[in-house]
DNA sequence: CATGAATGAGGATTCATTCAT
DNA sequence: TATGAATGAATCCTCATTCAT
């Protein structure tokens, strides 16, 4: 149970001089460093402004409290990554399925490239500060795509299958950055089996026999 | 990165009279109601000695600290969920992959269906207290008894591939329940799909065509 | 112990411009809002500057500290209930004690019924703060009105009695506004009420014997 | 306005052990000479635990703020100037309202001659913290005295006349510790002025009949 | 002069854990 | 062995006030 959480998550004032701006990103990073290094557990508020060589003080000048920084830093991370996976996944409307998901998964992946270690720790942080989930975007294109093309094909539970699909897509990237980094890092082979998971798995039998029991 | 670790996860003293262990058990049942309404951000050895009716002091007698509690919970949970999955997986070595896979993830349902909030809590924070994640047994049968299959398909990182299998079972199983309480509450449909998702994807390519563009 | 008190309370540099005069009230104006809603305790120089809807640098550009603002707010605040005091009182000087009485303690009431709830956390905070008490003024007056009418008889502790009646005015129409606000903002009654708690008080004893057990 | 107040104001848990109530009195005391010392605005918990001798924790364990030490605080002091105060009154009915008076008002003269300093500062605060005043007692009993014998006069207001008795006597007795503390420390006079307060402004009119035995 | 930015010092409160009986 | 008591070390956050442009 996430807890209570209540307190505004907002910025209190954003930054008008320069000096602020960059003190408000110093914050940040420190936070990213400290979320690396050390995870949620070992972030402070203290430790961030002594990391960002910036007066406490200051940091509540910006931010009501500490998980409005993350929540900061998540959006600024989510932004990156979502920049990143369009640049990937432009390139005009696909004709097939395998090439609209393929080309999505390596949007993915490109998002999760961004800074691993960091998206792991506020993807997970997320949930509980009940943040709205970082990968909304590319989950939600791909869901979109999987569905223009579902809606083809007589399907049951389409509902259902779509959001299996782009859950298992999902946990496959977000996981093999943490236990296969090998294979993220090399994402062709793995773009490719995942488009093989959800080609094969949305696509209609060929056969009269569904795969029923 | 989970922080430091270092101080010991066993519990501190096996209790020997009948009194010690309604303690342990009273320690443990305070902790877990603690996690599944408060969170673990909400677990403090003073609450959970309260809650549980039982002197810190006493608490610390069997517990070298607090992360010990949480670690014997998830090893009980654990176990539970064992339990409860090869139960239903249990029932002669399955004929076919989608036989095999079917109750495989029937049990890894069955698994989740133990506690799921107090689960979900658990499995978070296991991964950042370094604990060995909770499902691995269930994945791992699964894992092996599709390797027993994938091993009769020539197929290329087929290693690979049963790991994709495994992680996306297992994490639609999972979100399944925080995500479709609904689905997961009434899993046949959700294991059909399933094994479909699994089977499909493993199956080897009957076209001569790969599923390329 | 009203604490320290050391630092200025005098404002800083009178405002010579129009404008700047238009700051000093409206900080002074922002303080009593504040007072009256929060309290001291919720009093803040921060909150002040900004409900005033002025830079905190410029309030400290005309007044040193806070005190001195509560001192400027108070010396205002006091200075419009004498007016208002004086107001009522003036009437040429009174014939009897009778209507002498009941005069200042009509003008004691105008006095107080300047924004009350105001003159009230002034009136206390004025103490801790050290600062001269507000209702110096009409005390004053009272007393010493009483005091020419009392010198005509002879009575024994003539200092204390008239201390005694101008505290007891005094404390019962400050109290009246906190505990008996309908009676407060009714006056006539309790006028004549003091009236008589004075008169009968200070009048000389008709009979030998005084009221003694 | 007495603010937000609604946080608990009782004390936390109660020593039961002889070293812990020492914990308490120290911390009370330690309470009690800052109080007197520096006022409220100069009362820190890490402060009184210094003063102490006390481990910070210690003072949390057994109040869950601040208010709570002061309300405590508050309590005893309360109970000591009764205890003092029903001595003196004690003594059997009062025949006449002289007497019962008199009494009365001695009683309230020993109330307040317990710590006269810490009594203002606790009275103070004892409004702002929404705390019931101290002198209820002495008031009440006062109060109930009067009524007794202006329920034998007729009176109009006769409500309003006994709060206004009540009232005046109260702060009398109160602002003569803070503004002439040679008459209080010698109450005879004080306590005989008044009685004539009171009596003279409670006796009916100009009957022939003095005001009572 | 007015404004945005900065900050040293401190204040309330909690926690995990140990001690003494 | 069980319990009440104790505590060192943090943690989050605010405030009055000053600086730099």
């Amino acid at each position: 149970m996430p807890a209570k959480r209540s307190p505004t998550l907002k910025p209190r004032k954003s930054p008008r001089q320069e000096r602020a701006r960059s003190t408000v990103d110093a914050i940040l990073q420190a936070t990213a460093y400290i979320l690396k290094k050390q995870g949620y557990a070992g972030l402070t508020t203290n430790r961030i402004a002594e990391k960002a060589g910036v007066n406490i003080a200051s940091l509540y000048q910006y931010f009501p409290n500490k998980e409005a920084i993350v929540a900061e830093l998540l959006r600024r991370h989510a932004e990156d990554g979502r920049a990143k996976a369009l640049a990937v996944v432009r390139g005009g409307r696909s004709r097939s399925l395998a090439t609209g998901v393929r080309r999505l998964v390596e949007g993915m992946l490109a998002e999760h490239s961004v800074e691993p270690d960091l998206h792991r720790v506020l993807t997970t942080e997320a949930y509980r500060l009940g943040l709205p989930n970082v990968e909304t975007e590319s989950d939600a294109a791909l869901a979109e795509e999987s569905a223009r093309w579902v809606a083809t094909t007589r399907r049951k539970n389409a509902d259902l299958a779509l959001w299996i699909a782009k859950t298992a897509v999902h946990a496959v990237v977000h996981m093999a950055f943490l236990e296969r980094p090998h294979d993220a890092r090399n994402p062709a082979v793995l773009a490719e089996e995942l488009t093989r998971l959800v080609v094969k798995y949305l696509a209609p039998d060929r056969s009269a026999r569904r795969a029923r029991t």
